[in-house]
DNA sequence: CAAAATACCATGATATACCATATTCATATA
DNA sequence: TATATGAATATGGTATATCATGGTATTTTG
């Protein structure tokens, strides 16, 4: 029995007229042991979706109620703003999705939809915009590496 | 039961025409004890692939998760760099993972692969480049011994 | 009843699991 | 010290299973 479900990896699917895309599948896999179902929502701050298990999301309902304080105003907002955009996703036998279009044309998605793993979360860019993304990404690093410490220091 | 499980030595094995590479046995016996699976991504800042086990991995998302808010935005490119370009591994009966082609363009590996203990993380190089490190290494510490003080107290 | 959404089937490509052989390493013995 | 012996490991090859994806049937909904 594994003890840990993370999406990772950078997977690129094609997504077919009606919008149908195959879920990667180590990512079904989580969806599957967890006994839950994907949520996907437009990122309020990048050009692509977001998505992740519900179950995460019921956690953070969960903090939000329990320790009101805890959370800011702003962030109390922003909240809304996902749980009011998200939307449930169930895939069939085959293991594929059906994204609308909403989420489609945030993304700016047409062809290829490319699946970007951050650990209890994921994205899906359009090829053109995780390519831009990434080497932004890359560059911010590249100049400010006292960021990856977090990493390096989480021996134990 | 062991408490510690570090990666040792270095081992250098064969990587064929479909990338397979035998996983160092030590190393195995580790991802079987602590039933867990070996993650690997490029480095973000040698040429080479950098390696450790998915526990790890879980463990810097659970920080990023409490850590910080959803919303941070250094933490957001850094998740989506660090478990976007990570790929789980998991070795056949005879102990072989087959490494992506993306990895081993980025380390440069095409004959040999030589696996490099790091404790809880390794390594994976080519010959040459890892030559090459472990020369500038050496010369380091040749230059300003006391680093090394740093390093030999850090054990426990 | 028409249109759209959803579930199922078929196929080729790709990745994975397994078997067989070779090599290395450690131990014992002369 | 050199050599024999056996076990563990590494490596080459091949069969098998999985996955992504195009297509079609079936159900739902207005």
């Amino acid at each position: 029995m594994r003890k840990s479900f993370l999406f990772l990896d950078t997977i690129t699917n094609k997504v077919d007229a009606k919008g149908r895309v195959s879920l990667p599948a180590d990512y079904r896999t989580i969806v599957k042991e967890l006994s839950t179902e994907i949520v996907c929502y437009r990122s309020l701050t990048a050009p692509c979706i977001e998505g992740c298990t519900e179950e995460l999301l019921e956690k953070l309902a969960a903090d939000i109620e329990n320790s009101t304080d805890f959370f800011s105003e702003d962030q109390d907002d922003l909240t809304n703003l996902i749980f009011g955009d998200a939307k449930r996703f169930s895939f069939d036998s085959t293991g594929r999705i059906v994204l609308t279009e909403k989420l489609l044309k945030h993304a700016e998605i047409t062809e290829n939809a490319v699946f970007v793993g951050k650990g209890k979360k994921f994205q899906i860019w359009s090829e053109e915009n995780w390519a831009k993304e990434e080497a932004r990404i890359r560059e911010k690093v590249k100049l400010s590496r006292p960021c990856l410490r977090i990493k390096e220091n989480n021996n134990d």
